[in-house]
DNA sequence: CTAAAACCGGAGATTCTTCCTCCATTTTCG
DNA sequence: CGAAAATGGAGGAAGAATCTCCGGTTTTAG
């Protein structure tokens, strides 16, 4: 493999690209991962034409966008591992998911949707499976944590508050099924 | 008021109306209350210009469908609310819902949706409100539901029951967030 | 400073989807 | 049988989203 000497962005050109990966997160986190990209650019303030020039297509935008957003949630997780009580650390990394997912629609396909060609991302997965994994496994060998509790459960929990969330009920509904869940899953 | 004369359908306008009622219920319960009307009208093998004949608009359609599923509905309220045991009255109350969610997208839109002119459907949401609010009563007062449990817990309940559902995993899933829901408001 | 190269933006062609109507043909019923 | 009622499918209207062309502008290098 020979090192590709890349021609260097100009300058307008790399401020732009900034401006749409971070229109985009924002987007995306409203109205989910197949917005208009029309929204996108003109959040950034640039035309369509740019978005496109920067991004050749959707996938590519997607993909650094949940590239941004792996990093956030793997920190949670992250957290969550080395909290004091085994019990604190499950129960507020399930709070800080459900507080990422209900101001960013993204969060649940960054678990359950498949990407497939982007190796980066499905290598951030695999350090937030094992982190998730650990917090799991301590929680339950301290017996806080119901011993059948295994990881899709969080998908499952993660599912069912999006289902609370995309609904246009009162805003903060999402708080009782978090109490609801995690009273169900305490030992 | 005078009594309308309605002049009475041809026998085959009389049987093309069953046959679209037949098809929207099923697909609206597979693909939501917007799905296209060229489908309802090609699973009840009749032309497009049929079924905008028999209903103007939407909006009879889906008002018709939903009538009938208030009915399916109530029936499993009041069979909840005359159950020996209260606590398998209610929890058999809400693996019914949950069931029924499961085969018909329409559901949640039943209790959630405000239907403006439909005073039919009006009327049995509230046979449905005040037969529920009788089996959540009943399991408080028999010490077998937590005592904060309310009405609008069962719409949490079913909203997240639909994340899960709508969501394309394995398909018994849903049965999992059952268990868990169940597990959390017990007494 | 100047000109080439890179970049920008938005109009608009394209495709896709759904809604709904027109009207020639078929079916029902007295 | 014949008039009235009903049917079905083609196709126009409308809206949404994608992506490209190209005249004009900004950056960069010599």
């Amino acid at each position: 493999m020979l090192a590709d000497a890349v021609k260097p962005l100009r300058k307008d050109a790399v401020r732009n690209h900034a401006l749409i990966l971070a229109a985009a997160q924002e987007v995306f986190a409203e109205q989910g991962l197949d917005a208009p990209l029309e929204d996108v650019a003109r959040r950034a303030g640039i035309g369509i034409a740019t978005l496109y020039r920067r991004f050749p297509g959707r996938q590519e935008l997607v993909e650094a966008v949940l590239t941004a957003k792996a990093h956030e949630y793997l920190t949670a997780a992250c957290d969550a591992m080395h909290a004091d009580d085994p019990w604190l650390g499950f129960s507020g990394y399930i709070e800080k998911i459900f507080e990422l997912q209900a101001a960013d629609q993204t969060i649940t396909d960054l678990l359950t949707l498949s990407l497939p060609k982007c190796a980066n991302i499905i290598a951030l997965r695999a350090q937030i499976s094992a982190a998730q994994q650990a917090v799991i496994s301590r929680a339950i060998t301290a017996g806080v944590l119901r011993d059948d509790f295994v990881a899709d459960d969080v998908i499952v929990l993660l599912l069912a508050h999006r289902g609370v969330v995309q609904s246009n009920g009162p805003p903060d509904a999402w708080r009782r099924l978090l109490r609801f869940s995690l009273d169900a899953v305490r030992a």
